[in-house]
RNA sequence: GGAGGGGUACCAAAGCGGUCAAAUGGGGCGGGCUGUAAACCCGUUGACUUCGGUCUUCGAAAGUUCGAAUCUUUCCCCCUCCA
C-alpha cells in the first residue's frame, strides 16, 4: 500500500479522532491541502508538550501539504479553558507579541521554509479577532452557537461540575477558535484543523461553523494525549518545562531528557519523535535487545531534529564521556569562577548554591549529608569544605557533581 | 434566602492552648540495587546557621494569653444540603 499522509499519521500513532477520515484521506491523496494547528503564546518558547503537533506539521510537509501555523495572539488574551480547572492569569498584549516572535523562530527552525509550495504560513489571529465588532460578531457568528450545546463541551462541563468558576470571557474561547478556522478556511482555503485531543470540542465547533455559514465541509483531527508510563503529563519535569528554545534548555539537557525516557515509552516515542522510516524503525527495534541503545537512538534523532546533528553528536559524546567513562565531556554545562574567589577559597555549599543548581543552601547541605555531592569525583563529606586552588584539576578546572545526573565544570577566569 | 461543614507545607490529609517547623500518604530530592530505566529498600523534604541556635509559616487582619495552627471578633474564599 502506498504511504500517504494519513496512513503514516495512523501508523505512527498520531490519530485519535477525525471528523471524516475516509473523505479526508481521499482529498489529501488527490491534491495538496492546507492544514492548521493553533499554538498558545503564553510563554516565550514552546515545550515538548507541543512537539507532537510540530512533528505532524513536519509530516504534513513531507507529503507535500502546506501547514498554517496559527500563533494565537488574540486567543491567548482570553485563555483556553480546555483541560484547565482554573482561570489562568491574563497576559499583557505586549508580552504575547514578544512571545509570538520567539516562538516563530522555533518553527522556522523546525519546518521547511525554503520551498514555496509547502513553507509554513504564519498567522496571528489577533489580526482578525482584534478588529471584531461585538454586535456584528454576535449576529453573524454568535447566532450559530447554542448555549445548550456549548454547555455540553468538556471544557465547560468540567468547570461547572467541579463548581469552579468559568468566566464569560473564557466561555467565549471556543467560539473564537471556531471563528479562527472559519477565517483560515475563507482566506487560505485551509480545510483541516489539527490539535491535541483536548482540542476536539474547539475543533468540531469550527467545522460546524464553516458548514453553517458557508455550507462547506472542513475537517478536524486530533492526536492522542501523551501520557507517560509514570502517569505524569509529558514535558514537565520537576525542574520545569522541557523547552524547545536552546537558550532555556540546552541541547545537552534536551538530549538527556530523551535519553532518560522510561523503558515502556521508548518504542512509542521513537515513532512519535523521530522520522526514521517505519519499516526501518521496526527492524531496528526488533534487532536491538539493548533498550539503552534505543534510548540513545531516540535522543540522537530527537536532538538532531531540533538542534541539528552536530549538537546531537556532541551531546551523545558528552554523555558517553560523563556517564560511561566518568570523565568530562565537551558539552558538560560550564560555569565560571573568578581567580580571586578561588584563591581566597569558597565553601562548597556556597559554590553550588551560587551556580543555581539547587534552590537553597539547606538543600545543598541535605544532599551533601546523603553523599550526593562530589568534587572531582570524590564524595564531599565535610559540609565545611572550602574549595580553593588546590582543588583544581590540571590547575585548570573543578568538576562538581550533584547527584548522579548533574555534572558541571567550573573554570577559573 | 435558610441550615450546616471547611480553608494547614508541592498535593492530599491529621492536629484543635505549650512536648508543633506541624502526624501520615503521595510527590520531590539524595543514597543503595541496576542499565543514566522500572520495581524495591534506606535516608531526607521551610529558610539561614559560627550546628549552640535564630528567623518566617497553618485563608487575611485584629484580639485574649506567659504561650495560638489550635480560643474570640471581623473580613475574604470554598463546599454540602434545603428553598
Amino acid at each position: 500500500m502506498k504511504n500517504t499522509f494519513l496512513s503514516e499519521m495512523a501508523s505512527r500513532g498520531f490519530l485519535s479522532q477525525c471528523t471524516n477520515l475516509e473523505k479526508l484521506n481521499d482529498i489529501t491523496n488527490k491534491k495538496p491541502i492546507k492544514a492548521y494547528i493553533g499554538f498558545d503564546c503564553t510563554a516565550s518558547s514552546l515545550h515538548v508538550g507541543s512537539l507532537m503537533q510540530i512533528m505532524i506539521l513536519r509530516l504534513l510537509q513531507r507529503y507535500g501539504h502546506q501547514p498554517i501555523v496559527l500563533l494565537g495572539g488574540g486567543t491567548t488574551l482570553i485563555g483556553d479553558p480546555s483541560g484547565k480547572d482554573s482561570t489562568r492569569k491574563i497576559l499583557h498584549h505586549n508580552n504575547i507579541k514578544k512571545n509570538i516572535l520567539s516562538i516563530k523562530k522555533i518553527f522556522e527552525k523546525l519546518l521547511i521554509t525554503k520551498n514555496n509550495k509547502i513553507k509554513p504560513i504564519f498567522v496571528d489571529n489577533y489580526s482578525w479577532l482584534g478588529k471584531l465588532k461585538y454586535i456584528d460578531f454576535l449576529r453573524d457568528v454568535g447566532k450559530h452557537f447554542t448555549i445548550n450545546k456549548m454547555l455540553t463541551f468538556d471544557s465547560v462541563k468540567l468547570r461547572l461540575e467541579r463548581e469552579q468558576s468559568l468566566s464569560y470571557m473564557e466561555f467565549n474561547y471556543m467560539i473564537l477558535q471556531a471563528y479562527d478556522f472559519y477565517q483560515l478556511f475563507k482566506k487560505y482555503n485551509c480545510i483541516l484543523q489539527m490539535g491535541g485531543s483536548d482540542q476536539w470540542g474547539n475543533i468540531v465547533n469550527g467545522v460546524e461553523l464553516i458548514r453553517r455559514i458557508l455550507q462547506k465541509e472542513s475537517f478536524g483531527l486530533t492526536t492522542p494525549l501523551i501520557t507517560l508510563s509514570s502517569g505524569v503529563k509529558m514535558g514537565k519535569t520537576e525542574k520545569g518545562a522541557v523547552w524547545l528554545d536552546k537558550k532555556l534548555f540546552s541541547p545537552y539537557d534536551y538530549w538527556q531528557f530523551w535519553r532518560n525516557t522510561s523503558d515502556e515509552d521508548v518504542k512509542k516515542f521513537l515513532k512519535y519523535f523521530t522520522e526514521i522510516e517505519l519499516n526501518e524503525l521496526s527492524n531496528k527495534i526488533d534487532g536491538e535487545n539493548d533498550i539503552n541503545k534505543l534510548k540513545i537512538l531516540l535522543a540522537n534523532e530527537a536532538t538532531t531534529i531540533l538542534h541539528g546533528s552536530k549538537a546531537a553528536k556532541e551531546s551523545a559524546d558528552t554523555a558517553r564521556e560523563t556517564f560511561v567513562k566518568g570523565g568530562l565531556g565537551k558539552n558538560i554545562p560550564k560555569k565560571k569562577i573568578s581567580k580571586k574567589i578561588i584563591q581566597n577559597g569558597i565553601s562548597i555549599i556556597e559554590l553550588i548554591f551560587q551556580n543555581g543548581l539547587v534552590n537553597s543552601k539547606s538543600e545543598v547541605r541535605r544532599i551533601l549529608k546523603n553523599n550526593g555531592i562530589k568534587l572531582n569525583d570524590k564524595i564531599v563529606s565535610d559540609e565545611k569544605k572550602i574549595v580553593n586552588i588546590s582543588d583544581l584539576s590540571n590547575n585548570d578546572y573543578i568538576k562538581i557533581s550533584v547527584g548522579k545526573k548533574i555534572h558541571f565544570k567550573i573554570t577559573v577566569t
